[in-house]
RNA sequence: CGGGGCGUAGCGCAGUUGGCAGCGCGCCGUGUUUGGGACGCGGAGGUCAUGGGUUCAAAUCCCGUCGCCCCGACCA
């Protein structure tokens, strides 16, 4: 049961997190060092996000499959970049059924290759293009520093993986899923996003380019919520991903990646919640609204609970995911902290006072005491689905004007630092090399979150070296 | 892998000079409560991380081992 106060963001934001996700029974604890159990609650948090991308994805045209946990340690070799990229987070197999293994099988950190392998044999012409694949997974990845949901030795995510006859084809794949994660945080997540493309130092090991979409939490850092990587033909090279083309010649495909994880639920987590809890989206939301019975004495009760299930089949009945609150022995009070920790968007009170005027009191979660009104049972179906929309919409908004109002333009170092030092987002012109941006994430803490996708256009002078720059870059302290 | 800290009830912790294993929250029962975190009474719950040693007697002192947390390094 959630309960109590939590450590306020101002004093401690990851201290607040932390307790968070407990309090609001997300997630517990595991026996195993950087693994979290993901209690139902925060299980539905991420099956609703699971099902916004689903949802996507077959609208495009992918296809489920799945491949194996085990990956034999030779396939990861077969990259270059990629394998130097894992290797010091990679979970090995050795022993199996009480022998040594000829060959050791890793734990999936991702899947390129055993894929890249499986589309080697499956695509001979260019009829068999596009081949647009997902697969919803585990993987570990053996962090030295794990928080829950952030990032975890174990998580869950979607990988895609798709072939294509054509550079042009694959750059637009992976545009386009970039795009469904940008809808997917800011129209189900509410989390305005900003897209982008990634430094060399940062894209992924073994890809041509890696875009991302970006979030800012409400400590101001910044998460990378999602990424997708043109692979470019450095995987169908690597495990011989080949197609005969119209004129009978033999072509290597283009191939890309991209993944969504369970960092997803931590971030609807710190973009959102406040000192009293989460504050869930409704469209995410498990629970959209929370029923609280409010009564005396027996009589009182079956009158009141008479009322609230015929509202709730009303609720029911319109699609909205609603929830009886009848635990005996707590008062109302309680309750109302205990479901404003678990984050649902819209609480609604019913009383021998609202039976008797056909009433219903309904709170807001992302508002205060102002976001409590009272209202007709009549049409009550109508108002709820119109007051999680405006819920959702104001959470999006707010979101939105946080972030603004924490992104800066620089056009000095020194400036840049300033920013960075008071916890903001820089936006400047950037020339700079790799050994540039190590310098400064050494001195400041912050990275290239990405060259975003929305440029001021021309050239500029860089920030850092005073040389040209092509475009702006995007500076952050991030997760 | 370096520095520091902690392992005692489900969770958070106290336990002094070695002398009956404790407190708060939670849990179970019961009665009174209930529109913003109720209260009384009665209960259940322990391999004091682990192995050894000292002692009449060890949660407490000594030695070892394991695990976890924090800081640093690392982080597609």
């Amino acid at each position: 049961m959630a309960q109590q106060a939590v450590t306020p963001q101002s004093v401690d934001f990851a201290a607040w997190y932390n307790e968070i996700v407990y309090k609001a029974d997300l997630a517990a604890p595991s026996p195993v060092r950087g693994c979290i159990i993901i209690k139902p609650y925060g299980y539905e948090l991420w099956e609703g996000i699971k099902g916004g991308l689903e949802r996507r994805f077959k609208a495009t045209g992918h296809q489920n499959a799945y491949f194996p946990l085990f990956i034999p340690e030779s396939y990861l070799k077969r990259e270059a970049e990629h394998v130097e990229g894992f290797s010091p987070e990679l979970a090995v197999v050795t022993i199996a059924g009480g022998k040594q293994l000829e060959e050791p099988l890793v734990v999936r950190p991702t899947s390129e290759t055993i894929i890249g392998e499986a589309f080697s044999q499956w695509i001979q012409s260019y009829r068999d293009l596009p081949l647009l694949i997902n697969q919803w997974a585990n993987v570990v990845r053996w962090e030295l520093r794990t928080r829950p949901f952030l990032r975890t030795a174990e998580f869950l995510w979607q990988e895609g993986h798709t072939a294509h006859a054509t550079e042009a084809d694959a750059e637009a794949e992976t545009l386009q899923m970039l795009d469904i994660y940008a809808q997917l945080a800011r129209d189900d997540a509410a989390i305005p996003v900003i897209k982008g493309r990634k430094s060399d130092r940062e894209k992924f090991a073994g890809a041509l380019r890696t875009y991302t979409i970006e979030g800012m939490m409400r400590d101001q850092k910044a998460l990378q919520c999602g990424t997708s990587h043109n692979l470019g033909q450095n995987f169908a090279r690597a495990f011989d991903i080949q197609y005969l083309d119209e004129n009978n010649n033999r072509q290597l495909c283009w191939t890309t990646s991209w993944g969504m994880s369970t960092r997803m639920v931590g971030a609807v987590v710190m973009a959102h919640g406040d000192d009293k809890g989460l504050r869930l989206p409704p469209v995410l939301a498990p629970i959209q609204v929370v029923i609280v019975p409010i009564y005396k004495n027996d009589g009182e009760k079956s009158l009141v609970l008479e009322t609230i299930a015929r509202i709730k089949n009303e609720l029911s009945g319109a699609g909205v995911r609603v929830q009886v609150d009848t635990r005996e022995g707590l008062s109302p009070g309680f309750k109302f902290n205990d479901w404003e920790m678990r984050g649902v968007p819209l609480r609604m009170e019913i009383g021998p006072k609202d039976v008797e005027k056909n009433n219903a009191v309904l709170a807001r979660r992302d508002m205060g005491k102002e976001g409590k009104q009272f209202v007709a049972q009549e049409g009550l179906a109508q108002r709820v689905k119109d007051l999680l929309a405006e819920v959702q919409n104001n959470l999006r908004q707010q979101a939105a004007d946080f972030r603004d109002s924490h992104i800066h333009d620089v056009s000095s170092y020194d400036q840049m630092r300033q920013v960075v030092e008071a916890g903001g987002w820089a936006r400047g012109w950037w020339g700079g090399s790799g050994a540039d941006e190590a310098r400064i994430k050494d001195e400041t803490g912050a990275t290239i979150r990405c060259f975003p996708f929305e440029q001021p256009g021309g050239s500029g002078q860089c920030f850092f070296t005073g040389g040209d720059a092509p475009q702006v870059a995007l500076f952050a302290r991030a997760y």
